[in-house]
RNA sequence: GAUCUCGUAGCUCAGCUGGUAGAGCACUUGACUUUUAAUCAAGUGGCCGAUGGUUCGAAUCCAUCCGGGAUCACCA
């Protein structure tokens, strides 16, 4: 049948896009193989191996054991020498070389000058290690498993006499990275290590709250209200009924009502969004992970936060220490903790707790902290917080005891007036996490969200706004609690050694190519 | 949003104060039955991000725009 399908079908599947003219070639090379009754693109193939498999297995006293094994992969790099030829091709544990002898494969050899870089095969044969050391598979057959047309930028390796490795030509151009991430995840194996590393550190995130029965859930993505957070909304809108939405902020507020529906742990690891810049530690779409522990407070929610953090980065690190932008960071228990109010003493000389706004306008201007003039006294405080004191805190350190005005959502201190049970995890200056004993008063609830939208009123469009609803499910009651959220992508940055967050997401938000 | 900087072949990059678009890899053809950045020989391949301007002449100078990166501002 396959003759019937000569270059020219292709060609009617191919008017959106270009190709040039090593992309033409390729084009008609499939029209070669189904000539040849090759299929391009066949069902399936069945592997017994991977290539980390077989490097792992293969003894040089047992060569036998390997005696026929079955890889597919993607070809990443063809050395013909007339009648026999070394590939590598590359699987998702990494690549291994393969030996193709025309002797070996009198059908077949003549016909693979119609494979090229790029095209995924299988093969099967015996594992043999080479003249000069490499572990090979020696193939018995070969089969194509999809022809590519696109040419893939190919980066050549060297090893070094000293055993380093050097890669040429690689393919670094950060915007065709990050709108491709198909190729750069073929092409840079470094970063195919870290979002690996990615979902091992959600995987041993979820274990640990798992092993613990706090129960996984979803919340809506959804909302008709946002909340949870101070931040500005995506909205959309919904046509069967007629009515905006919000896509989620924070899943705070829904989180909390199921404590009140009665589970007593939930977790949810979320897809936020904010409708604001983008930096190198900010994206539009982010990943938190929320959760909230029925009669618990900070205190204990500090010790589970590091006593978690400290095993992910055991189990994805296999250490406690990782070097960060140059700085080794230590994962080690305890985690240092400062009062914030302390922090401030400690850099500045002076509790600005409680100043008025003059007050703490001369003591910013002191400082040299740039001030909005329009800022409040939260914002002064916040800004000078964030330029004085966050970039000192490289080791994990968690800051605890806010200003009360700062925390919306979180619960009066038992003993100290104007301040509320919150604490945040700073990691080389960045914030990574942030918790709190969670308010179920709702009166007090109420005061604060009322706080927030009088804010908001005077032209602070981060303020919360007042969700009824929530303040209703707390009159039902909610069990005190603890609640932490951990920003998933910096911790994976951290994790990862990645400064950049768009290194992290496999698709960074980017503005949309014109064509 | 502001400033700086970059955009040349599929990839990585040269291209100087304006004068016929270059290299390596990749690709094509040929040689080579244990190579590994394989090697050797000969080739193909460009709207020089886009649009205007200056000029006899623009990849190069100027302006605007579009994308990226970095820094800053806002935020997590």
């Amino acid at each position: 049948m396959y003759w019937f399908f000569p270059i020219l079908t292709y060609f009617n599947a191919m008017n959106t896009h270009s190709y040039n003219e090593q992309e033409l070639h390729r084009i008609e090379e499939l029209s070669s193989l189904r000539e040849l009754n090759i299929n391009p693109y066949p069902h399936t193939f069945d592997r017994t191996h991977s290539s980390k498999d077989i490097l792992v297995t293969f003894s040089d006293e047992n060569p036998e054991v390997l005696s026929s094994v079955s890889v597919a992969g993607r070809i990443m790099a063809i050395r013909t020498m007339g009648k026999a030829s070394f590939w590598h091709i590359l699987d998702q544990d990494g690549r291994i070389q393969i030996y193709l002898k025309k002797d070996d494969l009198p059908d077949m050899y003549e016909h693979l000058k119609l494979f090229d870089i790029g095209d995924i095969i299988g093969v099967e044969g015996y594992v043999f290690r080479t003249k000069v050391g490499e572990v090979s598979i020696h193939v018995r057959t070969i089969t194509l498993l999809s022809k590519s047309i696109r040419m893939l930028p190919i980066a050549k390796e060297e090893i070094t006499e000293t055993g380093e490795k050097i890669v040429h030509d690689a393919f670094k151009d950060k915007e065709s990275r990050y709108r491709r991430r198909y190729i750069d995840l073929i092409v840079n194996n470094d970063i195919r290590t870290t979002f690996i590393k990615r979902s091992k550190i959600i995987t041993a995130m979820r274990r640990y709250f798992d092993e613990r029965n706090w129960l996984e859930v979803e919340t809506p993505i959804l909302q008709p209200m946002y909340g949870g957070a101070s931040a500005r909304p995506f909205v959309t809108h919904h046509n069967t009924l007629d009515v905006d939405l919000y896509l989620r902020i924070a899943d705070e507020l829904y989180l909390k009502r199921l404590l009140v529906g009665g589970f007593e742990g939930v977790y949810e690891i979320s897809k936020n969004f904010r409708n604001e810049g983008m930096d190198k530690s900010h994206n539009p779409e982010y990943t938190a992970m929320e959760i909230y522990v029925a009669y618990k407070d900070y205190h204990w929610m500090m010790e589970m936060t590091e006593d978690c953090l400290n095993t992910i980065a055991k189990s994805v690190n296999r250490s406690e220490t990782v070097i960060y932008d140059g700085k080794e960071i230590s994962f080690a228990l305890p985690f240092a903790r400062k009062k914030m109010s302390e922090l401030f003493v400690e850099t500045i000389g002076v509790n600005p707790f409680g100043f008025d706004r003059a007050a703490l306008k001369e003591l910013a201007q002191k400082h040299s902290v740039a001030i909005d003039p329009a800022a409040n006294e939260i914002k002064i405080l916040d800004e000078m917080f964030s330029e004085l004191i966050q970039p000192k805190l490289i080791q994990p350190t968690f800051v605890y005891d806010y200003p009360l005005e700062m925390s919306p959502l979180a619960k009066s201190h038992r003993t100290e007036q104007g301040v509320v049970e919150r604490f945040e995890l700073f990691i080389n200056g960045g914030e990574v996490a942030n918790a709190f004993s969670e308010l179920n008063d709702p009166f007090d609830q109420r005061q604060r969200l009322e706080q927030q939208a009088r804010l908001k009123t005077e032209g602070d469009d981060e303020a919360m706004v007042v969700d009824e609803d929530f303040l209703f499910s707390l009159e039902i009651g909610m069990p005190p609690a603890a609640g932490l959220g951990i920003g998933i992508d910096r911790l994976v940055m951290i994790l990862t050694g990645e400064t950049s967050i768009r290194d992290v997401l496999f698709f960074p938000q980017m503005r949309p190519e014109v064509s």
